[in-house]
DNA sequence: CCAAAAGTGTTTTAATTACACCCATGA
DNA sequence: TCATGGGTGTAATTAAAACACTTTTGG
């Protein structure tokens, strides 16, 4: 107990023995006009080669855990422009079958229905599936789904985070849709709009989009800047 | 860029370096008459000795996370029966100045007015300092921190947590000083008492607290199995 | 008897909920 | 012209906010 205690004194033999490894793996959603998706991809490794798997990588020895997810991240999406946030780190001794890995999740947003939607996922299997329907993963995977899950609905609901899953240019009933994915449940569409739109973040841009109705849809855009500027003035987005 | 991008081909050649080194530190909460204050350890060995900085320890190889979270907050608390969750992973390359440390942060809250005030710090120069003044601390140590009061703000306004920093029996007046610490504001009590106690989670005991005034006031207790009960069945606690 | 802290009610205002029909348009 | 999805208003209920005095009791 004592030889544990303290960072110093015990370094040296810390470092002699086999490390602990560090890897990142990112829970990446989706959402169009199907609903809300996972991206899960093949394992072309060992072990477990041929299982789906969430996409990680090691952490490396000069590399910000951070760059790490981006790394990742830019590799199949790539791009930028997406929503990236820590989600927890899952290091049980026993989570991977052979080596001790820690492994720090990430949980991202991206826009499907942006151009980016052609995923670089050459040398990967990858797919996008239901996330009501996600099939068993490799190791602790199923539980840094869930936890990631938690975490968008969380969000969801005290941060205009919604937006990112969304083109640039959306409409109401796409936003309206996408929050019943995200909790599964049936909401008033007259309430959800006077609560959406009073909140005074949405930019109408006078243009429809015609794409599933003949009457067409206003579209907006998020305003990112009054956000920024209500949030510092100690405004609380809810939904 | 290839050779990153899987971890199988990778691991042989990574395993070969300098590996990362992996470490848990902790943000100590408490509460008692003069406020909310965070418990702050000297430093005793290389580098940095006779700095502040929080309180952690290296993971061992076979032992979870969490354990090392544990190991750490039950040398000095003496016990057992607190609050413990994790925080954040820090792990920018720069953040420690020798080798490559990333540091899984957990945060914690523990009941001050309790008999485990006596906390176990032999060995460890530690104080509890106010946490709106926080000395400098060695590290990243003063970010984790801020990261840490953010959490405790986010979750004490929908989970009700304010419990785990004050006895088990405490008072009304007591939990709306706490609050009020909180969140550096003012808060109506009649308000406050209104919406606390409509929520149906206070056990009334019958008992009074004479320590602070002559009439003494109400002593109460969280009913755990009661908010159990409501969170299955979709109950949100506000305050 | 009085200082000091604990405790209590009402009114006003704002937000939430519940609910059903008209609008615009391309095929 | 009609089927389809987009859009709108109001009343009832409930929660939030603002506000000041009375109670208890040990010293």
């Amino acid at each position: 107990m004592t030889t544990k205690r303290v960072k110093g004194t015990i370094k040296k033999a810390y470092q002699d023995k086999e490390p602990v490894l560090l890897a990142v793996d990112c829970i990446i959603f989706g959402f169009d006009i199907e609903g809300l998706k996972l991206l899960i991809f093949k394992r072309h490794y060992q072990p477990l080669a041929g299982e789906w798997s969430l996409l990680g990588s090691f952490v490396e020895r000069d590399e910000n855990i951070k760059d790490t997810a981006h790394r990742v991240l830019k590799e199949v999406t790539g791009f930028n422009k997406i929503f990236v946030e820590q989600l927890h780190t899952f290091g049980s001794v026993a989570r991977d079958s052979g080596d001790r890995v820690v492994s720090i999740a990430y949980w991202s947003l991206i826009k499907l229905n942006e151009q980016n939607t052609h995923l670089n996922v050459e040398g990967y299997e990858a797919k996008w599936v239901d996330f009501k329907k996600v099939p068993k993963l490799v190791l602790d995977h199923n539980e840094m789904v869930n936890v990631a899950l938690s975490r968008l609905r969380e969000r969801a609901r005290i941060r205009p985070i919604g937006f990112e899953l969304l083109p640039d240019k959306f409409t109401l009933p796409q936003l309206f849709n996408l929050y019943q994915a995200i909790y599964q449940t049936t909401l008033d569409d007259r309430n959800f709009r006077r609560k959406i739109l009073r909140s005074g973040l949405l930019l109408e841009l006078g243009e429809k989009d015609k794409s599933t109705s003949k009457r067409g849809a206003q579209l907006y855009k998020f305003d990112y800047d009054r956000y920024e500027q209500l949030t510092k003035e100690g405004y609380l987005f809810e939904i």
